[in-house]
Parts: C-alpha cells; structure tokens; sequence
RNA sequence: GCGCCCGUAGCUCAGUCGGAUAGAGCAUCGGAUUCCUAAUCCGGAGGCCACAGGUUCGAAUCCUGUCGGGCGCACCA
C-alpha cells in the first residue's frame, strides 16, 4: 500500500466520521476524491480536494466542508498540521519521519518496492509485435515491441495477471509469396541461376539459407512441379523458418511471447465460421453490397455481395465485409474470431498496433463489443512511427531492395538497453527520432545516459567507501536535511507513478519519472563540489556517511525498480 | 468528401481522474568553475496551452465548431 492509498484510507474514515455526526449526508460518490502531492511542495505533503468535490452535493461551501474535514484529520497522529487554502484544498504537513521511513520501506522491499495489488484478480491479455511472418524485423517493429513489452512488465507489476501474445499472420496472400519467394531461392540453392526476383516477390538474402534448408529437406523433386504440390508445405517451412529469425530478434530485446497464436490454425479449427454463426444469429452479420468508396473511386470498383458485420452499430462508419468474394476470410473476418477467442481466456484485451492501422481500430473495437457483449475492456493503443536519424540526417530506407534498417542491426550498434529506453522517452502516439549519435551520448540531455550515470554514481560510493576504509555504520535518518529529504520525497512517488502508468497504459511515465528522479538526485550529489561538508562520503563522519549512503542506495533500488519494468540493466558503472 | 491522431516556450517534448502561480531538456542571456564527487554547475528571460463558444466551484485536460498538420479510407495484411 502507498502511502497516498494508505492516506486515502483515512481520509474515508474521516469522511465517514463526518456522515455519523451528520455534517455530511450518507451515501456520496467519492470517487473523484484524490489524495497527491501538491504541486507546490510549500503546500506540503499531501493535499485533498475532498471538500470541493463534496460541497455541492453535501449542499454546503467547500471552506466551510473542508474546516470540517481539517478537524477530523488532525487527529491522525502522522499528521502535524492541517490548512485550508485557495478554494477549499485540504493540505497535510506529515510528521518529520515519514518521509525517512519510507526509506527503511524501500530497503525492506527492494525489488518488490513499487509493486503494487491494484490490478489483483485482473487478467490482461496483451497483443504486440505481431509483424507478418515474411522476414526479419526491422526499425518500423521495433517500437510497438518495446512499448507493449513494457506494458505488460508494468502491468505485471502492478498486480494484473498477463499473458504476453503474439499473432501470427500465416495465413493471408503474403505467406504465398514468401512461399512462392522460398521457392526460388530452393531452385538457386539446387544450381539454377535465378537471376533477378522477379517484382512481387520478397528478394531479401534472408530467404536463402531457407531455399537451402529446402533443399537439402526435398531434393529436386519440386523443381518442376505444379505450385499446388508444394505451395502449403513450402508456406509452413518458410514461416517457420521465418518465426525462428523474429524470436531470435525479439530475443536480443530481451522479448519473450507466452503464446504464438497462428491465424492458419485458427481458420483450421473453424473459430471464424463459429463468430460468424454466433453474430448471424443476432443479425450482427448479414449478406449486403458496399457503397462504393467516397471520394477517389478506384477504377476497378464494382458492387458485390458479401458477408458483412454491422459494425456502424458499434460506432464504426461502415458495416465491414469478412469474407472475400473468392470465399476466403478477409483479414477482420478472421481477427475478429482471434480476439473472440482471446477474450474467453483473458478479462482485458490489449492491443499494440502502428500507427499506420489507425483506419481499422473502429471495427476491431466494434468486434469486440459485439462479441463480449461490450463487456470486455479492450484498448488499442497506437504507436508511431520511429524516424532513424545519423547524424541529424534521415536514413532513407527502401523496402522494395530490401535494404532497411534491421532491429538486429541497431541493437548490435547501440545495445538492447538504449534501444529500450529510447523507445519508451516519448508518449506511445507522438512521433519520435531515433538519432543514432545522440541516443549514446554521454550528456545531460539523453536521458538513457543521465538515468544510467545516476545509478552509477551511487555504486561507485560503495567502490570509493570501501576504498577509504571508512567502517559503516547504522544510519541515523534525522540528520538527513531539506533537500535530502525532497529527493527522497520524490523517490517516495515510485509506487503512485507505478499505479498512475499502469492505469493509464503509459510506460513512458516510469522513463520520465526516471528523469526527474535522476536529475533531482544529480543536483543533490552537486551541492558537494561546492560544499565538501554536504558530499555523500564524508570521511570524518562515518555516522554521517552510512545515513547518506542508505539514502543513496535506496534511490538507487527506486532506479533499478523503473529500468526493470522497462527492460533495462541498471549499470554499475559507465565507461 | 468521410474517419482517426495531433496542435503546449524559438526547437524537442512532459503535464496524474478536471485542481492551486502550466513544467523539463536544448538553444539563448547572466554568473560560477580548470575542480576529478569526472564526463560541468547555478540562475534569468521566454506562454492567448492553435482559435471561438460551451459544461463547472475550477479547463491545457471534457463537449461543439473553425483553422492548421499527419495518417487512413471497398473483398491488403
């Protein structure tokens, strides 16, 4: 339990003092009821807006309700003073200690500081990656990789049950043409000259390491045959193939899925024409002919009929078809039955998708709603595009030649730790730039770096300590001063920042927190350029240093806590 | 034509369920520092939160409209 939570607690109890007493009336929503820290740190510990909140409809004035409340609180014995300003904010000024104690909190914890129950009892079923099986992932993948990685750590953390799933498009056109690309390189790896891949085809050297597999498993027997002879056993090789490389990519970003669900077994196991029935049966599904598209018709546009899902009941601008006219299911048909069956195991549903899919978020939400019986929460959340810089300058990628930037490659040159971190330095839906130099740059304005240095800056006291000699000793938290204590104030908001991300879906928040956390702490440790008496390590003094050296640490774990939910080694030293 | 996302300092971006005087970094300006607790530090200035209405005790945040930018718009995945 935080220590807001555990406040908001007694707040209740003082609310409820307040109904038996009958200054407030029974039964009042309280769920916009908040304690936080104030803005302004002169306000001091806590501040509540209950009494504004409650004003009107307890039919009283906020200043009024809010004396009140002030009465009831300052009998709590942590609380040292109470105020009412501005329009009727309750402030809190805490005893001394309760800020050094949550220092002793944090080592108790350690790891598990921050955790929280808030999702207990809560399964979310998390959807990321999901990149076509048709090669190796590149830069494009790598973002909605890292943020849905992420999220499902921080959920994880604070309490929900996750399982981490990965969609496996093996079923549509494009597999076809990987396995018709497959072949190719099969015929090359038996001899045949194949000159240029024709237009169409996918012609990346990834492929012909699988054309030898191919031929070493079949020999020539294929070489001539009628594509039907080999289409479906070459398309499962392939993909495979073709999986094994994306594991080993996810792999070096530290990503492991808990499921690989295959939209090809999927249709096989008839879970599309079971949704299908399941809506046809309320008349969610009906055969009916698109309006051709407004605006610029394509030329080859004719009306036909075709299975259609009323998604406009659900809010989407048009009814979605979810076969093809050739009989086959279109990609909704089939995603649809995929995110059926992902909602029968799980309680939440969550999505990661780029950007790029933000057309078709309407129909899957409708899908869902209409399958659930819009009793399923389910978020997609969007992620934008990365732009690769070096050296200021856009690298312009081509996707025809093959020639992009592979996530194997930018991990190999910056590492899986800042790739992670740079990934989660913006809000999931702004845009971002990946600067090759600048996301290695040992300055204050990278924050992977400043977080990184700040860490390492606490393991070197245990170096430097040790080297002195100095013989520790236990800390004596009241000779901790001013602005120690706001950083350990800060240090404090670990657990509130956790709950606040992990409802809002943002793991940025822990990047950015991560920031202010590191930049307070930097500030602290320069107070002792100026001034010898206020460094960490005073040798003089080992009462003095042990106390400063605890704080230190558990600042520290608070940093490793945040890199963990974001997939990132804490370092012990920077070089 | 329609839909979605976005519009916050010169630039890049945060901004908690709607909360008190809207915050950081860079750049800029003014100081300090040549130190090894290193890969600088401290401070100032800079804002019609795109615009106009609305909701309410209170709006950058919610609603409506306008303007501007990005993306997407039949059986591709």
């Amino acid at each position: 339990m935080t220590l807001y939570t555990r406040f908001r607690k007694q707040l209740d109890a003082a609310l409820d003092a307040l109904v038996a007493a009958g200054t407030l009336p029974e039964g009042l929503a309280r769920g916009a009821v908040t304690v936080e820290p104030p803005r302004d740190p002169a306000h001091g510990d806590l501040a509540t807006n209950a009494a504004m909140v409650l004003a009107k409809p307890a039919a009283t004035n906020p200043r009024a309700l809010a004396e009140a409340i002030a009465e009831q609180l300052r009998l709590i014995d942590e609380v040292a003073k109470v105020d009412v300003a501005g329009p009727g904010f309750i402030n809190l000024r805490l005893v001394p200690n309760i800020w050094s104690d949550e220092l002793r909190t944090i080592a108790e914890e350690g790891g598990d500081y921050g955790r929280s129950d808030a999702g207990a009892g809560v399964s979310v079923n998390i959807e990321y990656v999901s990149a076509n099986p048709t090669g190796p992932m590149h830069m494009g993948h790598c973002r909605g990789a890292v943020v849905g990685d992420a999220l499902a750590d921080l959920l994880e953390f604070a309490g929900n049950t996750v399982t981490r799933e990965y969609y496996v498009n093996d079923a549509g056109g494009q597999v076809d043409t990987l396995a018709r690309s497959a072949h190719l390189r099969y015929r090359e790896a038996l001899g045949e000259d194949i000159g240029e891949i024709p237009e169409g085809l996918y012609p990346g050297d990834y492929l012909i390491p699988v054309g030898t597999l191919l031929a070493e498993t079949y020999g020539d027997r294929f070489v001539a045959a009628p594509e039907a002879d080999w289409l479906a056993e070459f398309r499962t090789r392939t993909v495979a193939a073709m999986m094994d490389m994306i594991r080993a990519d996810l792999a070096l970003l530290g990503i492991r899925h808990d499921v690989f669900a295959s939209e090809a077994e999927l249709q096989a196991a008839g879970k599309p024409d079971d949704a299908e029935a399941w809506l046809r049966a309320r008349d969610l599904v009906y055969d009916g002919v698109l309006e051709a598209p407004k605006g610029e018709t394509p030329d080859d546009w004719e009306p036909v009929e075709l299975p259609l899902f009323r998604s406009t009941r659900f809010g989407d601008d048009q009814d979605r078809p979810i076969k093809k006219s050739n009989g086959s299911w279109t990609y909704f048909g089939a995603d649809l039955a995929y995110h059926y069956q992902k909602a029968q195991s799980s309680d939440e549903l969550i999505d990661i998708w780029g950007a790029d899919h933000a057309g078709t978020v309407k129909r899957i939400k409708a899908a869902v709603a209409a399958l659930t019986e819009e009793k399923t929460r389910f978020d997609v959340k969007l992620v934008q595009m990365v732009r690769l810089l070096r050296a200021g300058e856009p690298i312009k990628m081509s996707k025809r030649s093959g020639n992009f930037v592979t996530l194997a490659d930018v991990v190999g040159e910056v590492g899986k730790d800042v790739v992670r971190f740079t990934m989660l330095t913006r809000k999931a839906d702004a845009q971002m730039d990946f600067d090759f130099a600048k996301v290695v740059e040992a300055s204050r304005d990278n924050p992977v770096w400043y977080v990184q240095y700040a860490h390492a800056r606490i393991a070197s006291l245990h170096r430097k300590i040790a080297e002195l000699g100095i013989a520790l000793t236990a800390p004596d938290l009241s000779r901790l001063v001013e602005d120690e204590l706001a950083v350990v104030r800060l240090a404090a908001q670990f657990p509130r920042i956790v709950e606040a991300a992990a409802a809002a879906r943002e793991p940025h928040r822990i990047a950015f927190y991560l920031g202010d956390l590191a930049a307070a702490f930097h500030a602290l440790w320069n107070v002792g350029n100026d001034d010898p008496a206020r460094r960490m390590i005073v040798a003089a003094d080992p009462m003095l240093t042990s106390t400063r050296l605890f704080m230190a640490d558990q600042i520290g774990q608070v940093i490793r806590n945040g890199l963990a939910l974001m997939g990132v080694e804490a370092a012990e030293e920077l070089n």
